[in-house]
RNA sequence: GCCGAUGUAGCUCAGUUGGCCAGAGCAGCUGAUUUGUAAUCAGCUGGUCGGGGGUUCGAAUCCCUCCAUCGGCUCCA
């Protein structure tokens, strides 16, 4: 017999070699059927492993995401056995659950389409109705390495190599059988909804000098409206597709004939970024920031004294030649080296420090031409760079207040569910970073007493630090739960050595400034673009271009109509007029398509009266209002938006 | 950069196995209508079918090549 403790406290008795799935049915049917895997002593297992000494058990059911991934782990060897019978011949590589599905990577000897991937589904179908059972064996070595060369598939073969004897299993289901740690779901029956997503070229163990295999992307339910749920996500995420809004909303462009990745900014896209650089500005402006504007090129000389050119030379666009001298230039593909000349250009005193230098600095780098993606990975980009140049002593407070800065931003934008990562360096490999022992430290701590004092829910990767400083990275989630990496707060040894930065102590001696760089926005372009997905082009009052369209009933009206525009827009609230010769609910249609916040309505009663009929977007009528009463009413709204957070 | 797919009017898309001057809706322009809370009607304009080369009597359609876009991989100071 065997000892079971359950999560609960409770110890039950059960015969050696019962399976986790038995010991489940024992509670109830129901938690037998909904459990995808098990804890088992504190590693994750297939419900249909048999226990054979007294441990503490725990089940995860689709809601956990162990039980997601047994789910999708066993998804992806039914992929590969439906693979294996369409088209005979094929080789796997790995094909493991991912966060959002799973994916196989293959060499087919025959291309595979998105077009197949229908036939793929409906054999993975026809098989799964078959409820063949995941079948663990396990096997030495040598047998593992028998069975994969005599299938002749390189692939496996090449991961048993690595493989310490002793450890290896395969899995069956039907007629596939792979090498497989596991865990798996009791059997494939378990999945009744599966949808292949997309195929994409893969390097071989994830290297640009191996071999691209074909991976095909999936993603699969244990019910049939998951699936359908999923699915309209899907589509939700299509709609707020920032490069789709970016389009609708003319917010900004791309021009072959300018070239790919750099990005323009159409007239009510630069509004929009001028409002966010404004704001931002104003409250930098409040923390003792000091705005700078430096060159967009910079002699190479430059990139070299900093390290940056050894390191990320080749990505930059390439040096520029003079006509008629021999000096190099670079287009500027980051602003601290920039900012460490300004820092140069006097003696510094301790009394100065912290000096906080913030440019609006637009950088080129030549990302690889299929990185390119919308706003995201552009080629062209500004970002909201600030350098603070602090005594060890003001480290820690210097910290937070960026912080604060950060988590300001944040709050007024209405991203409220975000995470944070400090990376630190790898404790056992310390020679990749340079500085002292001493200055990490202190500033490890730094960051980690920052987060706690700020009450932020961070998680800590050792090994992630970039090689002068360790960092503090902001991850913000959208509307639809999507995750997005914005903000960067970094920490700096590196850089004031390289450029010999000094300031004149208290005791009369020189000491070295630490640098902070910090982009809370991490760029416009990419801010933009995940506000456009966030909000799904709603953008908040204070922000957005057009706050507010008046709309005449007919052209009767539209002298008044610009009566009230001109008396709102005096108010500082942005108004247009929608002249246009069409009836009212066509109008409206168009508006509220173009995410205008506040539709103002005036017929011959409102033009009597002076008032005004307004309509709020996507909620209707609202009333009518004096014009006086709506800027009143406008003006509070603003005021809310931006300062409640403070 | 690599693998795969795609590229037709400002936008969204039709264009069967190659076959008359390449189509629609929306947008735009002109006119009619003067409208009360999510699409008024009519007419018109608009395309080197991504660029270049080739095959063919004939190419949006087939082939080559370049460019761009999309989905991934790799990368991300």
């Amino acid at each position: 017999m065997v000892k079971v403790t359950f999560p609960d406290g409770s110890v039950r008795e059960f015969a050696k070699g019962t399976t986790a799935f038995q010991v489940a049915e024992s509670i109830s049917p129901r938690l037998a059927a909904d459990s995808l895997a098990a804890e088992v002593n504190g590693a994750t297992v297939d419900m249909m492993r048999p226990i054979d000494c007294d441990c503490t058990i725990k089940f995860f059911k689709w809601d956990d995401p162990e039980g997601k991934h047994a789910f999708w782990h066993t998804s992806s060897h039914l992929l590969a056995e439906a693979l294996e019978a369409l088209y005979p011949g094929i080789k796997f590589g790995i094909g493991p659950a991912i966060d959002n599905g799973f994916y196989y990577d293959v060499d087919s000897p025959v291309a595979i389409t998105e077009a197949d991937l229908e036939i793929i589904e409906k054999k993975m179908v026809e098989l799964s109705r078959n409820k063949e059972a995941l079948v663990r064996t396990e096997v030495s070595k040598a047998e593992a390495l028998r069975t994969f060369t005599e299938k002749g598939d390189q692939y496996k073969v090449e991961l048993i190599t690595n493989l310490e004897d002793g450890t290896i299993s395969f899995y069956t289901n039907g007629a596939f059988t792979d090498l497989c740690r596991g865990p798996h779901i009791p059997n494939t029956g378990y999945i009744k909804a599966i949808k292949l997503t997309s195929v994409a070229g893969a390097y071989w163990r994830g290297n640009e000098k191996n071999k691209m295999l074909t991976r095909i992307y999936g993603v699969s339910f244990p019910k049939k409206s998951m699936l359908d749920e999923h699915l309209a996500l899907l589509e939700e995420a299509k709609k707020r597709d920032h490069r789709k809004l970016g389009k609708d909303l003319e917010l900004f462009m791309f021009s072959q004939r300018v070239g790919q990745g750099l990005p323009m900014w159409l007239p009510k896209g630069a509004e929009l970024r001028d409002r966010l650089e404004r704001f931002l500005r104003k409250i930098q402006k409040e923390y003792g920031y000091q705005q700078v504007i430096t060159p967009h090129i910079g002699n190479k000389d430059l990139y070299v004294t900093s390290g940056h050119y050894a390191k990320y030379g080749k990505d930059s666009f390439q040096p520029i030649h003079t006509p008629f001298e021999g000096e190099e230039y670079l287009l500027k593909p980051m602003n601290c080296p920039h900012h460490c000349e300004i820092y140069r250009s006097k003696p510094r005193s301790y009394k100065d420090l912290p000096l906080r230098l913030a440019e609006f600095g637009t950088v080129y780098r030549y990302e690889q031409s299929g990185e390119l993606h919308g706003l995201t990975r552009v080629r062209s980009f500004t970002q909201d760079d600030a350098h603070l140049f602090v005594r060890p002593d003001q480290l820690l407070e210097e910290f937070e207040k960026v912080m604060d800065i950060v988590l300001y931003i944040f709050r007024t934008l209405k991203f409220d569910n975000y995470t944070a990562q400090i990376s630190l360096r790898d404790p056992n490999n310390k020679e990749k970073y340079i500085g002292s022992d001493e200055n990490w430290e202190k500033a490890e701590a730094a960051i980690i007493q920052a987060c706690k004092d700020k009450g932020l829910n961070t998680t800590v990767e050792l090994g992630e630090a970039a090689f002068y400083g360790p960092k503090l990275d902001f991850m913000v989630k959208d509307a639809l739960g999507r995750s997005w990496q914005l903000g960067t707060i970094q920490v700096d040894y590196n850089l004031p050595e390289r450029f010999d930065l000094t300031y004149k102590g208290s005791d009369d001696k020189l000491h070295r400034p630490i640098m902070i760089h910090r982009a809370p926005f991490g760029s416009m372009e990419r801010f933009v673009a995940v506000l456009l997905e966030h909000t799904g082009g709603k953008f908040p009052l204070w922000l957005t271009p057009d706050q507010v369209v008046v709309l005449p009933i007919s052209e009767k009206y539209n002298a008044y109509a610009e009566e009230v525009a001109k008396a709102l827009n005096l108010c500082d609230v942005r108004t247009q007029v929608d002249d246009r010769n069409e009836k009212i609910g066509r109008k409206i249609r168009d508006n509220e398509l173009k995410r205008i916040p506040y539709l103002l309505i005036v017929g011959e009663k409102e033009a009597e009266e002076r008032k005004v009929s307004v309509r709020a977007q996507g909620e209707g009528d609202k009333g009518q209002m004096t014009i006086e009463e709506f800027a009143e009413f406008m003006k509070n709204l603003v005021a809310q938006e931006v300062d409640a957070t403070r």
